[in-house]
DNA sequence: CTGTTAGCGCCTTCAA
DNA sequence: TTGAAGGCGCTAACAG
């Protein structure tokens, strides 16, 4: 690989004029910049950046972490990874396991921290990371996406309990009135939003629950707990859940002879993939992962620019959106 | 941040005997490798990379350069990560747009080059992006993840051909006579692996074509083909194709009254996250991402420690697996 | 506008 | 088993 040496050799001129040239650092003539330009490209010159970062002293790489291998992370990771790319900075990515978030983050952490990255994204919610992103924002400047705000720790967080709030008025505004929640894996924020929205409405509070965390396992509750609620007396005439969930839901209220949506709307969230896939198409609310991304990543360079150094941290919500098709 | 000199000084070693007690590169006393220990924890000393890099003149970061934002991606990401975080390596992703591979990787590529990464692994099928990994591989080690074998590069890809050819053995098998195939995009691999188990088995050749994009396109089409299907005076009794495709296939002979798999199978290709969630569950090709993630890996280590340093490039097929769920 | 000097933090000689 | 010297490729500070 040629080095800024070369380039000094071949031009005749100085290290350090060729280093500004290329950098484009001022008080360079233009007769030198267009020579060092194209001898650059002659050579096929690329600056090194292990020496650059380390003369400059900061590395130009930030780090994110993903807890588990959720799909919907890519979309955040490409986001976050474009507006570095704007910044002029690389993206190094880490994963952790959902189950085992304590011993997967433990052992990234040295990895992590011999980097030296200019700043870190981590997207988790469990106690110990946060707990560790408390020690973190001390040393390097550290953003969040979580599950809802973390109030000493600069964070960026979906706003599900408006989102669901937002959605139960949806479904009262298509005249339904007897409005279930089925409560999933990690439904607290949601199941809050639901809550106060019928209170709100004066509807009945129709919390159905189903907690379990594999795929498989969630689609079979959800059928069963459809063709339960086919025997109610007085049934729901809509459903607020998971995609996942809906999946179910939707596969137990065809086999019971139940219309979606015209004896029950089914209402999810998440718009995974397969949301607009089922039969029929679910209504959603879809996760702003793309933006979600971008904020944290504006976020975190606002702190390594120095912009906001010493503010108070920054908690973010982002409202959902609400993906209309055909269930609800 | 703690450096090595700061080590030495509170020790009252020299740097040199720091640095090989904290890389264990022998000839230090069982006493003084202690000691440094203990200084390095307390200090919170961690090495810096880039001076490492710098030094050992070489980076100990690998890149992975992924087309478009497939979610199965993800799951390659992580196995070639956690492979390389093995191997002491850290890993940065870019990512190129499926539509403009020209474009996007053109506009990567200078960054990629500037990170000097120890190897490359690229995830791609786009003649111009293969063309690039042609040159690349002068330069550093690089292997690509393909939709083919591609002669002259390394590089690991999944047997569609097999993969959709023991398909129609196992629906042969299940007493399957009218085998259809419905192509969808990029289905010539599959295609081809249908007609050669076709005219082995002495079966009809049923192709059907609906080689659209988008999801919800892909998704309408399968259900009119359905309905299509259903009017035939001879229709097929099983489809192989996309899971995207097949649930269109699904919600339209649902709607014509037409029972999977009683009255047709449907076997589907990828086993995406929403096959096991339709109605009924999908059985399915599964992708082997995380296993490719891993070949490709291995591989590219293989270069990079130069183990297999001048041997010819080597093409690995990577072999489906059936997952059998209630479709088919 | 250009060149010289002095490191960034580490590792690889080589000598003790 | 340890230490001293030199330099990886680059840039900041300072002279010209």
């Amino acid at each position: 690989m040629a080095t800024l040496k070369d380039i000094a050799m071949a031009t005749g001129l100085s290290m350090n004029t060729v280093s500004r040239a290329i950098r484009g650092s001022g008080y360079v003539s233009s007769r030198t910049a267009e020579l060092v330009r194209k001898t650059v490209k002659e050579l096929d010159y690329h600056p090194n950046r292990a020496a650059q970062d380390l003369r400059r002293r900061r590395s130009r790489q930030i780090t994110v972490v993903a807890e588990s291998y959720d799909y919907l992370h890519i979309e955040k990771l490409a986001a976050i990874k474009e507006y570095a790319a704007k910044c002029g900075y690389t993206m190094g990515v880490h994963f952790t396991s959902e189950d085992y978030p304590q011993s997967t983050f433990s052992a990234l952490l040295p990895d992590i921290l011999e980097q030296n990255p200019a700043g870190l994204i981590l997207i988790a919610s469990s106690p110990f990371i946060i707990g560790k992103a408390r020690e973190l924002r001390k040393k390097l400047p550290c953003v969040m996406i979580t599950f809802n705000g973390v109030p000493d720790i600069d964070c960026v967080y979906i706003d599900r309990t408006g989102g669901v709030y937002d959605a139960v008025h949806y479904l009262y505004k298509k005249g339904r009135r007897r409005i279930a929640f089925c409560e999933t894996f990690r439904s607290k924020n949601r199941l809050l939003g639901y809550q106060r929205a019928v209170r709100e409405l004066g509807l009945p509070e129709l919390i159905l629950s189903g907690t379990m965390k594999s795929l498989p396992e969630i689609r079979r509750e959800g059928a069963r707990i459809a063709k339960e609620l086919a025997a109610w007396e007085n049934p729901p005439d809509a459903v607020q859940t998971s995609d996942y969930m809906a999946s179910g839901l939707l596969a137990g209220f065809a086999e019971a002879g139940i219309r979606v949506p015209e004896d029950v709307s089914v209402l999810g969230f998440d718009d995974r993939e397969l949301a607009g896939m089922l039969n029929p198409p679910l209504t959603t609310l879809a996760q702003p992962s793309a933006k979600v991304g971008r904020i944290s990543a504006r976020m975190l360079f606002e702190r390594i620019s120095g912009e906001r150094k010493e503010t108070e941290p920054e908690n973010i919500p982002v409202p959902m959106r609400l993906v209309i098709r055909d269930s609800a």
